[in-house]
DNA sequence: TTTGACCTTGACGTAAAGGGAAGGTTCCAG
DNA sequence: CTGGAACCTTCCCTTTACGTCAAGGTCAAA
């Protein structure tokens, strides 16, 4: 399989972080050691791309630490991990496998859900205000013409 | 006008912060100094409370800074300064008034329908996941009645 | 083989958001 | 009018999430 690398640099460049934070991030877990040249630079796939920017959604979506982060993706690898051996599960074993995966989505998708609920309510919140504006402004306006109607 | 107020404890307790966050807030100026008993203890009003919980939602639900915070907040309170004085103001004034505040909520209202997308497609994401798992509890169970019926 | 861009680790610095404890004051129930 | 709970300020400490050098090694092109 050909891989397309990039050094650390680019790689800051495309996901808008620092290289301090990508290396940052390495040490603390987030990011698993990237492959490096002879040389000893990092070399960055696409695949460590989309990790990245999966951290970034967690983190800046839901406001979650670093190490929440690095719980959820190690829970996330567990699940990967366990589809690896699928094959060798029995019955009972994939069902449970699968549904131990399912639990961990549906913790993840409540967790958006009342984010989105909270994020909504804020939204009409706002959306009331911005109308009650609205409307005193028409006022304003209808009152001002009809006062250059009957001048 | 009679007002309920409660101390700094029962603050806490309602708003599920610290009484140290509290004066570090206030410390930061994201809440008014609040009125004080002769012997320096602080009450809180019903309404301090409200704005501790908005502070909270800004805070929990968007990630904004203590700093961010702090400036969107009195961007508000700069929009109800002009309301309070919006009886003399000219008719231009008015009018040039409530765009103001118009814009200011509509550039809250931004912030959280950008954030609400984001995390929509996070839950589409994992949405798609949990069928795809649900999908294969099924066909393995299935599988498994299909070879009870024919033993 | 040199040059300049890019990278390495390591150490120290720092802003934000509080935590915690000392030492003193106030409140109020008994 | 007193004892204990609740509160006050002040000061220093900690954690998180990086920023910022410094001193040196690597890469690729000329």
């Amino acid at each position: 399989m050909e891989q397309r690398y990039m050094q650390i640099g680019q790689a800051a460049e495309r996901t808008g972080l620092t290289q301090r934070t990508l290396r940052f991030y390495e040490e603390k877990r987030l990011l698993n050691p990237p492959t490096r040249m002879e040389g000893g630079f990092r070399l960055y796939s696409e695949e460590d791309i989309q990790r990245i920017e999966h951290i970034l959604q967690l983190k800046q979506n839901l406001g979650f630490s670093l190490a929440d982060i690095r719980e959820m993706l190690e829970a996330e690898e567990a699940i990967s991990a366990l589809k690896a051996q699928f094959r060798e599960f029995s019955t009972e074993q994939k069902i449970e496998s699968l549904e131990n995966a399912t639990r961990v989505i549906e913790g993840q998708m409540g967790l958006i859900e009342r984010k989105i609920d909270q994020l909504s309510s804020m939204r009409d919140f706002w959306q009331q205000k911005r109308a009650k504006y609205n409307q005193r402004v028409k006022e304003i306006q209808d009152e001002q013409t009809s006062i250059n109607v009957t001048s």
